[in-house]
DNA sequence: GTACCTGCAAATCGTTTGCAGGAAA
DNA sequence: TTTCCTGCAAACGATTTGCAGGTAC
């Protein structure tokens, strides 16, 4: 993923945020940073370990907060929440673009997999068209065995 | 929905569990008859208080069984789980043919709304060919604003 | 009679909330 | 200084699990 289409949510984002009237914060930042990073879906929990351990500068980020963020993000769209199994909701950025994607589920092993698809687009922006709903997002799971798994 | 129909499924899936070595009990078959009555998706809670008060023969499952045959059918394929907000999951058959749908979720009110579509069908088959993963079933839901809460 | 099925109640665990101190504006 | 942001710990609520009695076979 280029670094110039990552920039561009997390300028979206904070700009979203700061039009909002939201101040910027530590743990916010850090939230947002780290999601910006983020190819595919995380749970909140996972963020939380991701911010404490892995991060390039690692930050202790209350887990309250965390969904306090998330709930934010999502409200203003800038996230989306992901909900596949093991009653858990991920949550990752929403992008315009190459960053948009939908996911594979094995349900083995439980391994989330992106991909995309133009030909699928095409046909979700058409179907869109004749629903009885005004649709602002969609989101595609397809579910089986991934090739680790399959026999 | 013809009862045909709806007969195929519990057909369907009495004869799975029965295969898989399962014996008749009174909750497991309570259950499958509601599942099978249902045109979308219900929360295991939902499926609790109806089988409780609204069922033509009233009968109360505790909900620990509930879940324990919402997951027996769910590894034989027989039911799907939908996730989409609100921290609860929701449950219904899987049905070849007339009884497939997908979901449209109301991102103001809740509601949700099956629909199908015979083009996004056809795709949805091109793209399961072309990804990694051998699909065994797939889920597309689309968010936005329902007709009663549109501006 | 044996092994499974079910209900009950307690335990889990992801998520939410109340509150008090610290930070941004 | 005022209001927002955070962390902590308690509260919540859906789902899961252990156990004991009842039931299908």
């Amino acid at each position: 993923m280029p670094a110039s289409e990552t920039t561009a949510w997390y300028e979206r984002a904070r700009r979203a945020l700061t039009n909002a009237g939201y101040r910027r914060g530590g743990a916010r930042q850090a939230v947002l940073e780290l999601l910006d990073d983020q190819p595919c879906a995380l749970s909140a929990i996972e963020i939380e370990d991701t911010l404490r351990h892995v991060s390039p500068r690692p930050r202790s980020v209350s887990r309250a907060s965390i969904y306090r963020i998330l709930d934010e993000l999502e409200a203003l769209d800038l996230v989306a929440r992901l909900e596949v199994g093991q009653n858990v909701v991920r949550f990752e950025a929403v992008r315009e673009g190459h960053g948009h994607h939908h996911h594979l589920v094995c349900d083995r092993c439980g391994a989330i997999t992106p991909f995309t698809d133009p030909e699928l687009e095409r046909t979700i922006r058409h179907v869109s068209e004749r629903v009885p709903l005004d649709v602002t997002e969609h989101e595609i799971v397809l579910h089986g065995a991934c090739n680790d798994c399959a026999p």
